[in-house]
DNA sequence: CCAGACGTTGTT
DNA sequence: GTCTGG
DNA sequence: CCAGACGTTGTT
DNA sequence: GTCTGG
């Protein structure tokens, strides 16, 4: 799963990693990317005659159908499962058509803490203790501390995560957004520990197939989105402020005792 | 044919 | 829009 | 992803 | 609990 990124670094300097063409548009430097928010990602130009080229957009965080009556929270499509992406209705047009790459520089995610491990750290169940004893407590849900993680490259380069994205307008087009959904694919094993999940990272040498506006095989291209290869992540326990939307600041991803 | 849905994650 | 269910 | 809100009526 | 908002 990926349901927060950070993308703290100026947007010149998306260009060199991206070979983009054209200007990066300004983007809100953050280190709390939540969904719903405008974030950059890159795609093929579209333009003709201007010659083949990557560009950044801003789009919104959480992929609108354009069948859609606009964005509803309800339909939780901030991330497409790999596995199935060529197959659900509301994602495989925007697979086979409508590919692009967001940039970050890392991720969270958060490990939920089984409640047999919280016995050996008691400081864990705070936020436990405090709820009154009731039916309800027996709810796994509210049993569950959960701990943020920052996951990124070890040499702080730039993460291109895949994704899809759409186009929605209103009826009578006074109201148009452009939207995105990051992919994920299974956790690979530096990752397993805390989670089962992982975004599917790629590297430049994939950008072309992935973004080509050639018809590609769905086969090659579900090739690429398989867990992250490379052993040069890293990862730390970070400050429970995260959690919360309203902050943002670098000092978010910094290491923190659990 | 028309109506209605269209998603992921984690948890047990 | 496209697919599934009735 | 997590945080935070969650409602209607009638009356002045 | 469930839904919306960021």
């Amino acid at each position: 799963m990926c349901g927060r990124y950070t993308l703290g670094r100026q947007p010149n300097s998306l260009l060199d990693y991206f070979h983009l063409h054209g200007e990066v548009p300004v983007y809100h430097l953050s280190w709390n990317i939540t969904p719903s928010q405008m974030a950059p990602v890159v795609l093929q130009d579209t333009k003709q005659g201007s010659g083949a080229g990557r560009v950044c957009q801003l789009m919104r965080w959480g992929l609108v159908p354009g069948w859609s009556k606009g964005p509803d929270p309800r339909y939780n499509m901030i991330n497409a499962k790999a596995e199935t992406i060529d197959q659900k209705p509301a994602y495989k047009n925007a697979f086979s058509q409508r590919r692009c790459l967001i940039p970050c520089d890392g991720f969270y995610e958060w490990h939920a803490v089984p409640e047999h491990e919280l016995e050996q750290k008691p400081e864990m169940s705070l936020a436990l203790a405090s709820e009154p004893a009731s039916k309800k407590n027996t709810k796994k849900k509210n049993r569950i501390a959960k701990q943020p993680y920052y996951i990124y490259k070890n040499d702080d380069s730039l993460l291109a995560l895949a994704g899809i994205w759409e186009q929605w307008a209103s009826p009578d087009a006074s109201q148009q957004i452009d939207s995105f959904s990051i992919i994920t694919t299974d956790a690979n094993p530096f990752m397993q520990n805390i989670h089962h999940r992982m975004p599917v990272i790629l590297s430049p040498d994939q950008f072309d197939t992935w973004l080509s506006e050639q018809h590609q095989a769905s086969d090659q291209l579900k090739s690429l989105l398989v867990p992250y290869q490379g052993d040069d992540l890293a990862m730390h326990t970070v400050s429970k402020a995260v959690n919360s939307p309203k902050n943002d600041g670098i000092e978010l991803t910094e290491a923190v005792e659990a």
